[in-house]
RNA sequence: GGCCCCAUCGUCUAGAGGCCCAGGACACGGCCCUCUCAAGGCUGAAACACGGGUUCGAAUCCCGUUGGGGCCA
């Protein structure tokens, strides 16, 4: 039965998106899409101290950003957990109704005492079930859970995972404030929103089998369940912010395409075969939630900045265009027309594996180099350099047409009438026109910037080749 | 501490008993190309955590150990 798939992402608005959240995200996507399925979106706000309406906007710009569409959820309502207080109570309710669920008056202080105690005598503390069947009627509502036997969670990706009902506690569904907590409300927002399977982090697995108990106290079916592992830094613990950047947003910023983001997140923790590059349909086509590896996977931003430069090696300089200019406008630079800046772009392509760095590759282009590297000024701006520079100045003023295979051939000529190697007057003319050693092509560069900019930005060198000696 | 998950090159992984003295990719080294830097091509180094089983045969199955992660607190 592949048509009746209903997955979702259920996210905490506590702060950005972080890969980890975008990866399962991803996962769910992917999984519904394959399947013609629904995918739905919804806000796990219930800690409202730490829950803003600003990082559910973060999230979601995150998630549209990465072309991760959902079929239901925000801004319908209805898909906030603050907003489904009733369906949580409701269902409270049909389980102390229905004997399966019961109150508690144990103070805190004395579980806590109970739980010290068990912890010093190097035990494990369970809740004793003491007030279970003493027909209370306020106080910590808490689901009964059988004293003995086991539940197995069917994991698709970690297979069946089997645990002890010796092991849990009889847990709390609604807090003495009337307050739900996570697990149950995750419970009945998975039911009544009839999710078919649940794609989740790696760090819910042990939480399942009380959720599992859950769905049957309430006589609903069990989803099926599918753990994602955690997302590792490079120590290999839990990827957090001192391992660097880990939210969407943050390689949003340094240029890195969502197409490379999602193609990495995709392939983290997921195979085909040897491919490593995938378009988007081939992704959906190829997805199976089944290969998705168990163990755990190191970040490398490396790897993803490989994929960057994929990616923007494969696309041409029109599409580049606009998605550099607030790059551009970042580092107080102002590009010329898109038809323009996307022949420039065509240069920098290769050379840059982020739309950040493509700005800085190609500085030179969008403004006079404000200094020289020091070392090749040293070893080219001598006065041999100067008057080379000159005569350079001269040639170049009277060649028709400015174009790069003249401009080349100019350059050709010149080097043998002089007795040097092409490369001493690239060299000279790339520190004099782009400030450094490394730059595109020279002639293509040169075409590109246009006579009158070259001869100025020549005779600026000369100058300061001149001042040197 | 108890329970749960995980374990192939530095990293992401292929591998579902013989095709593997382990393949691909990133990163790294070398060579080629070359006006520089890239890109590209070729090439090199680099792993089955350990110990027991099972089997004619194990990276692949089982058990244990170690290590890492998670949940409960």
């Amino acid at each position: 039965m592949t048509d009746g798939v209903r997955v979702r992402f259920a996210p905490s608005p506590t702060g950005h998106l972080h890969v980890g959240g975008a990866r399962t995200a991803l996962f769910n996507w992917l999984f519904a899409r394959h399947h013609g399925g629904a995918f739905i979106l919804r806000i796990e706000d219930t800690d409202r101290s730490r829950s803003t309406d600003e990082n559910i906007g973060l999230i979601v710009d995150a998630l549209r950003w990465l072309g991760l569409d959902w079929d239901e959820g925000p801004p319908a309502p209805g898909y906030r957990q603050t907003e489904r207080l009733d369906l949580y109570r409701e269902h409270a309710a049909r389980l102390v109704a229905a004997g399966r669920a019961y109150y508690c008056d144990c103070p805190p202080a004395r579980l806590e005492a109970e739980r010290k105690a068990a912890e010093a005598r190097k035990e494990t503390f369970r809740y004793s079930g003491r007030c279970r069947g003493r027909g209370l009627t306020a106080g910590a509502l808490r689901l009964g859970l059988p004293a003995a036997g086991t539940t197995v969670v069917h994991d698709l990706i970690n297979g069946p995972v089997e645990f002890d009902h010796r092991q849990l506690d009889d847990w709390i569904l609604v807090r003495t404030d009337g307050t739900p907590t996570y697990n149950f409300c995750v419970v009945v927002d998975d039911v009544t929103m009839r999710i078919s399977h649940v794609i989740r982090g790696n760090d819910h697995l042990s939480n399942t089998p009380k959720q599992v108990l859950c769905y049957e106290a309430l006589g609903y079916p069990v989803p099926a369940f599918a753990h994602v592992s955690m997302i590792l830094g490079p120590d290999r613990g839990r990827l957090s912010k001192r391992h660097g950047a880990t939210s969407v947003q943050a390689y949003r910023e340094q240029g890195v395409l969502p197409e490379a983001m999602v193609n990495y997140l995709a392939r983290l923790g997921w195979s085909h075969g040897d491919q490593e590059i995938f378009t988007r349909p081939e992704l959906i086509e190829r997805f199976d939630i089944k290969d998705v590896s168990a163990s755990g996977a190191v970040f490398d931003q490396t790897k993803l900045e490989w994929l960057s430069h994929e990616y923007i090696k494969a696309s041409d300089g029109a599409r580049l265009a606009p998605l550099v200019r607030p790059f551009l406008a970042e580092a107080g630079l102002t590009g010329p027309d898109d038809a323009r800046l996307a022949a420039l772009l065509e240069t920098l392509r290769e050379r840059a594996r982020t739309l950040r760095e493509m700005v800085e590759v190609g500085r030179f282009y969008f403004e006079r180099p404000a200094a020289y590297e020091d070392k090749a000024r040293a070893t080219l701006f001598t006065p041999a350099g100067a008057e080379r520079l000159g005569i350079l100045l001269e040639r170049l003023e009277s060649l028709e047409p400015f174009t790069a295979p003249a401009i080349e051939a100019l350059y050709r000529d010149l080097t043998a009438a002089l007795g040097l190697k092409l490369v001493d007057l690239a060299q000279l003319t790339r520190l004099a026109v782009t400030g450094r050693t490394a730059s595109p092509p020279l002639f293509d560069v040169l075409a590109l910037l246009g006579r009158p900019e070259v001869l100025a930005r020549l005779r600026a060198a000369r100058a300061a080749a001149g001042s040197v000696s």
